[in-house]
DNA sequence: CGTCTATTTGAATGTACTCAAAAGCGGTGG
DNA sequence: CCACCGCTTTTGAGTACATTCAAATAGACG
């Protein structure tokens, strides 16, 4: 049940045995269903959240009810509201369950303690959230670069392992564009090869 | 001189007189004049950046020329290439001065060392980077839900105290739209008040 | 099997773009 | 101090890409 969060955290450090007890112990293990909410927007959700199976996203809902979806998460991935982590606000993005999930969760108060006993974890985070960085400031780069249409094939470069897991509304949806646009997308592309 | 930095730094730890003293002895003072560049696209940057002083802005250049402002930076602002710090590689981004700067560049090595040897500052730089990976992920979320009209406004509610010291088209960059779209957006907003 | 949702397709619309040109502004050198 | 040059901003006309709305088809799930 640890083996991928265990690997996950050894990319960036080294725990003892001590320390690797010390870790799991504050994991709570939650499974989640498809379609079931592990946030809301509106609750305060003070938890640091490992998938270790399973698949979800985070997304927000704006006024006229059109869900756009920032993010997903896969095994091997966090996932959570960072804002409402760290404000102690209620949460402003919506997340839940594409597939049935299996998720390790770590509360606030544990991690505040973890990174007080074993200061190395301040350092994993640390690199975790460069590299989230990263890849956050590419995809805003992308989104002003790039057409509907290669922001479309730069996903599946990217990601080709998990587009047959994501329905075209999702994908679309991440894309910033609308369902029926990515259909259009496709058949052109399909009509040229 | 370290007034700034100092300041910035004591927002989440602190630091003891010698460690301080231990900080600052790294910090390598380096003024640029406007439009000198900081870091160019291809170059390796290994250096973390403090701006003290004047303003700068993160960018790319697309095949046709045309120049996507991913970041500022302000003082009291870190910035550089994280891409390029972390792994290595050339930088993806340029950065350069928009106004005359006062920075203050911290080396790779010296940012390691330091962490091994203050730990602190691997928290530090763990809180300074989930506040960005929140920016930055609000920014998406921005970009995905809003119309050009609305994400100016909102760039005028959020940095009133910046827009009088960047150009339109600077304005336009960051916003992902021409200095004619911008143009367009503030004379209609003008007529209608 | 029936219902609900996702996907495809068409037609009309709209937002922001490109290209082009004029006007405005700022800095530099004579 | 003024004239000039280059860059920014404005404005106009035509265009393109993606959207909305509507309807038909396909697919998934109970």
């Amino acid at each position: 049940m640890y083996d991928l969060i265990l690997k996950n955290i050894a990319r960036f450090i080294t725990l003892t045995p001590a320390e690797t007890e010390r870790f799991t112990s504050i994991l709570k293990p939650r499974s989640l269903r498809r379609r079931q909410y592990l946030v809301q927007a509106g609750d305060v959700f003070r938890q640091e959240c490992f998938v270790n199976k399973g698949s979800l996203r985070i997304y927000q809902v704006d006024d006229s009810g059109q869900e756009r979806i920032i993010n997903f998460a896969f095994e091997g991935w966090w996932t959570g509201d960072m804002y409402s982590f760290l404000s102690g606000q209620p949460a402003i993005y919506h997340v839940d369950a594409l597939e049935d999930c299996e998720l390790l969760l770590i509360g606030k108060e544990q991690l505040e303690q973890l990174y007080i006993d074993i200061p190395k974890f301040d350092r994993f985070y640390r690199i975790l959230l460069q590299n989230a960085y990263i890849a956050m400031q590419r995809r805003i780069s992308d989104n002003m670069m790039l057409s509907a249409e290669e922001r479309y094939l730069q996903f599946l470069e990217r990601y080709p392992q998990f587009e047959q897991r994501l329905s075209q509304k999702h994908i679309a949806s991440y894309l910033g564009i609308t369902p029926e646009s990515l259909s259009r997308i496709r058949r052109h592309r399909l009509n040229r090869s």
